[in-house]
DNA sequence: CGAGACTTTGACCGTAGTCAATTTATGTGG
DNA sequence: CCACATAAATTGACTACGGTCAAAGTCTCG
């Protein structure tokens, strides 16, 4: 991922700055060669559908956002989780049909993560990556199964805030955040009307601010204590005792 | 997993049947081997959290339930899915805290998997049992994002049926359930008095039948239909378009 | 038999869903 | 730059699914 770190610092750099650089520097080669792998997609496009030679493959955002979800026969939609730039779309197992889609949520800006012998992650980062991917797919359920709506939403909110901020797209507490309500519904097990009015509500107690596709979360060590949400841990860790176990676990 | 195959159908044979083989077939041998090397744990204990060298180890369950949990500071519990007798234990994510624990429901019997080189799966089975665990883990969240209470239960029950009978744990759609209503609550995130309501009315609409830890599932297949339960994909399979997806994804 | 865990039931409450209409973006073509 | 079309956000009125509280009934086990 080093040249993705690169290019995001490339391109976090003050816009007004003037580039004078020599146009043959080692730098502007590596971009030019990273933005000429770059590929682009249009929003709202189901993604890794192509089943030629093309399937399978690990794809970088670079820019856009995505999302994992499943359609019911009935229309029911249920989204599982968000594709940020960083994030990687495993096409292989996005093919996987009715289990899980993919689908852009904006355009999109990808580039295919060279095989496992280039790709700078080294595999302990791999394991990473995967370990955090299902710890968010535990926080999920966790969310829907256990939180009130209000609880809810902030959770998603501090998810995305916590990992938008590692990805460096986060300035003074808020982001851009490309959903719509509906989307929102979808991926808490809300509806869209709920959505609006948990919405109304976190604005008016001044939790947070949301406007034209940006968020800002005011405090943000107060609402994660108020939704229970605990950011991911650091890297190891070992785990400590819970109490709560029930004792007899009888027969139903 | 073969020795699990062979013990499996091993006590499967009729109760009644008298066992007169020469007491040092191979088959004996390899039976003693196997118990010999089999651990059992007490029903409702934490497991995985002796953090000794013992971590990190990958348990094969021979028979009884666990489950993998979280438990909130505030006490809520949610449950992400069930180990059955054949899954996998994994003690090193286990150990991860916070993220996930794993309890065990009942007395449980396991044997330590052997290692990447011994063991007699393949790595495309690993694979594909990885790849269902996670269904499982998408499954479990259209169950609490986007099913009413009754299509919850029922969608549970055909997915513990289904894997159950894999196990060749169900005789005449009926199989042993050692869950109490509250762990039905806890997974499903409902309250414990409205899963009694809702086993209630699948009761006496004669769905099931539900009494003395064991459940007989009618018709499962009208039952699956009921609350868009879909068996799992036999294996490959390629993707199927589906539409659904809205035009533009505006801002919030 | 007694204690504790589990199940069941009733009464009542409240969060979240549904339906439908209105308002506000966000575009798009002229 | 404006008019129109469409998606999205809001709001109100009403409903209902599911939660809470509390009490009583059952089942198991020591």
């Amino acid at each position: 991922m080093g040249q993705l770190d690169y290019i995001a610092s490339r391109s976090a750099a003050p816009a007004g700055a003037s580039c004078v650089a020599p146009a043959d520097s080692d730098d502007v080669q590596r971009v030019r060669a990273f933005w000429r792998r770059v590929e682009r997609y249009p929003a709202g496009v189901q993604m890794g559908v192509e089943s030629g030679p093309g399937r399978g493959r690990r794809l970088v955002i670079v820019s856009g956002w995505a999302c994992e979800l499943r359609i019911l026969p009935d229309g029911r939609r249920q989204i599982f989780g968000f594709l940020l730039p960083g994030d990687v779309v495993d096409t292989e197992v996005t093919r996987d049909l009715g289990a899980r889609g993919v689908m852009t949520l904006t355009r999109l800006q990808a580039v295919e993560a060279e095989g496992e012998a280039a790709d700078p992650a080294t595999p302990a980062e791999r394991a990473a990556a995967a370990s955090r991917r299902e710890e968010r797919l535990y926080d999920h359920m966790v969310r829907m199964g256990r939180l009130t709506a209000r609880e809810r939403v902030l959770h998603l909110l501090l998810e995305l805030c916590e990992r938008l901020e590692a990805a460096g797209l986060v300035r003074d507490e808020s982001f851009r955040i490309p959903l719509t309500q509906e989307l929102f519904a979808d991926t808490l097990g809300l509806s869209v009307v709920h959505i609006n009015r948990t919405l109304k509500a976190l604005r008016e107690e001044g939790s947070i601010t949301l406007k034209a596709g940006s968020v800002t979360l005011h405090n943000r060590a107060r609402l994660a204590v108020a939704c229970c949400y605990e950011p991911p841990r650091p890297v190891a860790g070992l785990g400590a005792g819970r109490e709560g176990v029930r004792r007899r676990t009888a027969e139903i």
